[in-house]
DNA sequence: ACTATGACAGACG
DNA sequence: TCGTCTGCCATAG
């Protein structure tokens, strides 16, 4: 794995603000590589981050992340419904625009 | 070198 | 609302 590539990911990541999610091609698109991509290096890195707040574009995650993901979401007043139909993750997305600045502030206060 | 498979997404039937 | 197919990049076999 391109390590500048895990930093500019991991960084994208923190900038999402606490009550809100992305998803992984809202990600994908920021830093500039395809959503696979992103998914893998939160396979391996994601438990570093606030990893509770990369969704799919569904509003969906593993069943094992689900449980631990609730809770955060819970406590962050994220709404969802149960039962993966219909959850409504999909409305706390953020701005990404919004986001692209302060990612972009980040990337640079980075080197 | 080639194929299959992912914490994925978007288009289409 | 489902399958299916294609694009995406890296890894494993």
């Amino acid at each position: 794995m391109d390590e500048q590539l895990v930093e500019r990911v991991l960084r994208a990541v923190e900038q999402i603000p606490r009550g809100r999610v992305a998803s992984y091609g809202d990600l994908a698109e920021l830093v500039g590589v395809g959503p696979r991509l992103v998914g893998r290096v939160m396979s391996l890195y994601g438990s570093n981050v606030t990893w509770w707040r990369v969704t799919s574009a569904s509003g969906d995650l593993p069943l094992a992340l689900a449980d631990e993901a609730r809770a955060r979401w819970a406590d962050e007043g994220i709404t969802w419904k149960p039962n993966g139909r219909g959850c409504r993750i999909r409305d706390h997305r953020v701005d990404l625009t919004r986001l692209a600045d302060d990612y972009e502030r980040a990337v640079r206060d980075l080197g």
